[in-house]
DNA sequence: CGTCCGATTTGATCCATGTCAACTATGTAC
DNA sequence: GTACATAGTTGACATGGATCAAATCGGACG
């Protein structure tokens, strides 16, 4: 139940970053074509785990950070006193475990929230390969600095906004995150549960159904469980009066 | 008033990382004692700024971090619709801009609480110096994932935790950092005004004042304008029942 | 197809904190 | 020293969202 089974071990172990549909996403976008290979030495591709499943613990001793392939992930930490904080939504494309790069353990456990596979990237090899090619250098820098943005991002949500403009400034992320995949923007499944959107957001789950049902019968959006039609985009960057850059991740 | 006067540019240029006091606290405790001198080469010590000035300007092309050398600064952030969010308070031997490496601008103001002294790494030579020092490169990225962490830790106090709890908190968080310099852990001033204490927890003045008068009256804290005297350090943990890691920036 | 359990929704009530307003203290300029 | 501005405190009141409770939905499984 807890175990990853590795499950025909993608056709070619190396099913290579050259033809991944995501290369312009994922770490290769920093690296020249000759020198992806040097990247496709150290990456182990296409680790699957089942929903619900732990790609890896808090507290655990740091080896990897992960690339979403497909899937989606949604990272937490636990307080001394066992309350839970989702701290992020991973989506394909993007880098999960940056938090703890550098650190001796995991800050915070990362968990499957479908079927999600993933690159691993073990940071030891990383770090070596980023002391080669400073182009990959600037991008880890890159995203780092940009997952502290977003998270300064999401602290002023926290802050400063009311439910409504919360939960818009969420959509509107993921919509943007969706686009980015040229997949639908008005039109997908959240891949999260209200829990999880609640405890992301601060806010309780009550209060993000009533919203989902205020924004519904505005003609907003239409929600029916997790599949969710964006119909007045424009509405909602209304809503959530700062346009939203990125509250995630 | 808003130029900063490099003031009897410090006596030798090269005050020099070997005899800073806060170099065990900064860069230069990631490198080895014979290749400080390369990180010597590239910083430009002891810059001073006077208390409101602007070390660095948000949206302006990105040039370098800076590390405290001593006083205090604030980063914040204003959004669109002209609101500002405090993002972090900096004290000696910490690093600020480390939000922006990587990006074309800076993510955020810095502004000088007091009068404050920076050393300044210019990026693009700090990245080259990094790409040749592993452990450098590596300290840079336990300190980016530190301050994730810390921006996740401030998203979950804000989402979670009450008003008594947020302050407890920061003052404990204010009380470590001090300790780590040799200074008291329960006498100080604090740098900052009760309004950016405010932004920073997401909370009135208002309410801000009201918790500090209150721990005044438990005899916890003893507080007069922004001198402080921590009475009760446990009460204070147990208030802040996350035992508040760091809240901190 | 019915059962069960978790997820979601809806309703009623309460409270922590925001807001507005007034007052006080502190500091700075003349 | 006086005056004005800025920072901090205190009080009264309003409210967004939490909490508690209960109903409904939906999917997994036999």
């Amino acid at each position: 139940m807890a175990q990853a089974i590795p499950f025909r071990q993608a056709s070619p172990l190396k099913a290579s970053c050259h033809q991944c549909s995501l290369s312009n996403l994922c770490l290769p976008l920093a690296i020249e074509e000759n020198d992806l290979d040097r990247l496709e030495d150290i990456v182990q591709q296409g680790r699957i785990f089942n929903r619900g499943e732990h790609i890896f613990d808090q507290s655990t001793p740091y080896r990897s950070c992960f690339a979403v392939k497909s899937g989606s992930i949604k990272t937490s930490i636990i307080t001394e006193n066992g309350e839970e904080q989702v701290t992020g939504f991973f989506m394909p494309g993007e880098l999960v475990g940056l938090d703890s790069i550098g650190s001796e353990h995991y800050a915070c456990t990362a968990k499957a929230l479908e079927r999600t596979s993933v690159c691993e990237f073990p940071m030891e090899k990383l770090e070596e390969l980023t002391g080669k090619l400073p182009e990959l250098q600037h991008h880890m820098y890159h995203l780092m600095s940009q997952e502290i943005q977003n998270s300064h991002q999401l602290a002023m949500l926290l802050s400063k906004n009311t439910a409504e403009e919360r939960i818009a400034a969420l959509l509107l992320s993921l919509s943007s995150r969706f686009q980015r995949r040229r997949m639908s923007p008005t039109n997908f499944s959240l891949p999260m549960a209200r829990n999880d959107i609640a405890n992301f957001l601060g806010l309780a789950v009550e209060t993000v159904s009533r919203v989902f049902t205020r924004f519904q019968n505005q003609g907003i959006i239409k929600a029916r469980g997790r599949e969710v039609e964006l119909l007045d985009i424009e509405a909602l960057q209304m809503v959530s009066r700062e346009f939203s850059r990125q509250c995630n991740s």
